[in-house]
DNA sequence: AAGATTCAGATTGTTGAACAATTAGTATCA
DNA sequence: TGATACTAATTGTTCAACAATCTGAATCTT
């Protein structure tokens, strides 16, 4: 039986290289606008153009580069107006997964373990790691819509945004107020008062998209 | 100036391939289902394998193929578990396409044509039109959100469905009573009743998704 | 006859080289 | 200084090759 995704770096050639360059995308090498030369970065990791050609193909049509023919493919550099339509699609997206919230989905059990290790990686100042678990808390309420493909747009533009903070060094306090909001918005979900929820959505995404707007404009200077 | 995606057959032979492929597709050759040879389509269409491969990877990421490592790509069969997923899509986002209508916005305007030209289309029992401008109606619904990401996702499922009516010759009755329900929605948005529009899409999608359940049934016997 | 095994042929996965078309950088010229 | 021409580098595409995997048919067992 041939297995098409396991979480280690098994898959064919294509995907796991599409895995290292996405991998290297989010950690902030390879920053916004930088151009990846074919021949280059396949001797880089040791696969051929072809290849690699494949990878670029994925790769943009998950928005992470950026295809200018003839000219080559280039890092995805996320602009106001990126931002402001991606948070677009969150407000879409995570309003109707509140509408499609019933009482004890397994998937407000997973916020919930999500959510209490981010505040704990709060309090121990793991600003890193609090980010990280933002954006899967995020995931997870997603979720509860369970729809595969909703999910999987929604991973799309959480991977946009992750291309934004790869930026940031200091990422102590881009994620931490939204330690205390999340806990909120879950604790309006669990107990089934769902316009509250929607409310602490509205503030939630709001501070949000101001923050990485205020990120992106610091980059491009 | 390159020119990155002209109406006519202009891009790269990869954009170009895609679309003819595409084409097909949705016209109903190439059944769902069916394998695509690489060595053969490649000669039937005078591309390279390489070439092609790279076409291939771009209509799996649009779900309208499916890739089977080592096997080779076959045309996408969605199945039921898609079909309902995909009105699950389809009610999030029109639902925040209603939430972000406001009174005047011109996508209103090409909505009230393109309604108009269905209702004409269906005097004239011209079906297969009826069918492309029930499509394009609510593709323009979600042009209310003004997010190209949502249109982008949106766009996706409708390509799906098509694939779906694609595989039916009696398109006459898939799409005739929408005509209505879709004059009703419209209505409703373009003097603000959003309450009420909210309701004829729900009845909207309820009704489309169960005749396209009933297709899929058919044909998968 | 039904089921397991083997094996050759076909298909996919991947590479490397090649060449035309386009772009980028540089030197030249007005 | 600015426009032009030219060369070098890069992308777009193809082809041929070969290893890995799959398919299907023939063979062997029970």
């Amino acid at each position: 039986m041939p297995n098409a995704e396991t979480s280690e770096g098994e898959g064919s050639l294509v995907v796991v290289t599409a895995r290292r360059i996405r991998e290297r995308l989010i950690a902030g090498d390879l920053p916004p606008g930088r151009k990846l030369s074919e021949a280059g970065l396949a001797a880089e990791l040791g696969v051929s153009r072809n290849t690699l050609r494949e990878v670029f193909r994925l790769l943009t049509s998950q928005r992470l580069l950026t295809y200018i023919p003839n000219r080559g493919v280039f890092v995805a550099a996320p602009h106001e107006a990126a931002v402001i339509d991606i948070y677009r699609v969150r407000l879409v997206i995570q309003k109707g997964a509140i509408a499609a919230t019933t009482p004890g989905h397994p998937a407000l059990a997973r916020m919930r373990e999500v959510s209490d290790r981010s505040q704990k990686a709060g309090e121990r100042g793991d600003w890193p790691l609090v980010g990280t678990l933002n954006l899967e808390f995020h995931r997870t309420m997603v979720e509860l819509c369970e729809s595969e493909r909703l999910s999987a747009c929604f991973e799309l533009v959480l991977a946009e945004l992750r291309l934004v903070f790869g930026q940031v060094k200091d990422t102590a306090h881009l994620h931490a107020p939204f330690i205390e909001l999340n806990a909120a918005l879950l604790s309006a979900l669990e107990t089934g008062r769902l316009a509250e929820a929607s409310a602490q959505l509205d503030s939630y995404l709001i501070r949000s998209e101001r923050s990485v707007l205020a990120v992106i404009s610091r980059i491009r200077r």
